[in-house]
DNA sequence: CCAAAATTTAAACAAGTGTTTAAATTATTT
DNA sequence: AAATAATTTAAACACTTGTTTAAATTTTGG
């Protein structure tokens, strides 16, 4: 009764590919069975439906992004710096996994059931201190006044966005894919400088 | 042989509706003959394809998109107050269609003919001489010199994704309609008095 | 080696897909 | 009013969808 494993993270890596590039509307079950090289019943055998299949791959997904975060969250610096580790990283991050963003959205865009992903997602986050961190370098006046939520908007919209939108980008200016490349490590250079500045505005220039 | 046309307008609009919603893969015809209150046969009668059919919304959608730009740039402004009021119009326009951004992106995703669509949104734009006057600020030092690209990346980040984002962000923090529409406005400014300052660099502070 | 369990397969299932056909209805024109 | 054209409908088309069934194959444990 020992399980090969082997077959099962097959089909999830097919899956994920196939669900990343094509989103779940996009794709049927025998995409996937095709992707692995095999039948559409060996995916309800180890994942009891397409839906289930999707959820597992949406976990892993939060779950990698999520990573990400906490690592820079962990780490023992002060928030200015943590907030440029954290664009870095995150650029780092999502230039080998471009499709996550536009993933992540879509997922929770058409979820079905309404369970929220707040709890999983916040809590360890929480964990880190972070928030505390932030507090008090906001109460110090290191920090620009304004609230999580909004500081969370401001980093996400110019880390995430580049990525979903790099085809619509290619496609307005026409050019290929190492050109975006380059215009997306420029456009960190300009986030980080942007955003630093302004989250952590200088009174008096040095 | 006179048409009348509120029926083909009526299918337009339940189109346009269920397709900004689910999407092209996430909808059948049926739903939106159902949207419409008429019979499947009667879209492909009107509009020979679901394909075509969304196709023409898709042209429509940009279309509205690319009109509400022209018009700031069309004005009669420095530079720095047309970015300002681009933030502002733009703001305005998402707060009324904030399934737009999402929608354009999702259709140039999966574009499945090759035509690119750069050539009619970029002429038009390129007709307000928003570009050259572009070029001669960033030559008298009132810009930042950086590419347009970029410029657009900029922008179109922190003036897209928080619509993109919208259900996610409400997901994350656990917050109502209302609130998140607050959150929006406080955005924009954040987001205007940012990219302003980043754009258009003061040297010497009054 | 052989029975029992686990894995993989092909085939079928009912339901849903986009599209077409042909008949019914409505509107227009003469 | 009759004939013609335009619109709307119900039904069927061929095909794809997610899922299940049951048989075939492979692996495992005694």
């Amino acid at each position: 009764m020992k399980i090969d494993l082997s077959t099962e993270e097959k089909i999830k890596a097919a899956a994920k590919k196939v669900f990343m590039t094509k989103g779940f509307d996009g794709c049927s079950v025998r995409d996937i069975a095709k992707e692995v090289g095999s039948n559409v019943a060996l995916l309800n055998y180890y994942f009891r439906s397409k839906e289930k299949l999707f959820e597992l791959i949406f976990e892993g997904a939060m779950s990698d992004f999520l990573q990400s975060i906490i690592e820079v969250f962990s780490s023992d610096l002060p928030l200015k710096e943590k907030t440029s580790l954290l664009i870095d990283k995150e650029f780092d991050f999502f230039m080998e996994h471009p499709e996550l963003p536009m993933f992540i959205i879509q997922a929770i865009q058409q979820n079905k059931n309404e369970s929220s992903v707040a709890p999983t997602f916040f809590e360890p986050i929480e964990k880190t201190g972070i928030f505390q961190q932030l507090k008090d370098a906001q109460a110090k006046g290191e920090m620009r006044p304004m609230s999580l939520r909004n500081i969370t908007i401001l980093l996400m919209s110019n880390v995430h966005y580049p990525f979903m939108s790099k085809k619509l980008t290619q496609q307005f200016h026409g050019i290929d894919e190492a050109t975006l490349q380059q215009d997306l490590l420029a456009h960190k250079a300009h986030v980080k400088e942007m955003l630093i500045n302004y989250l952590f505005p200088q009174n008096q220039p040095a």
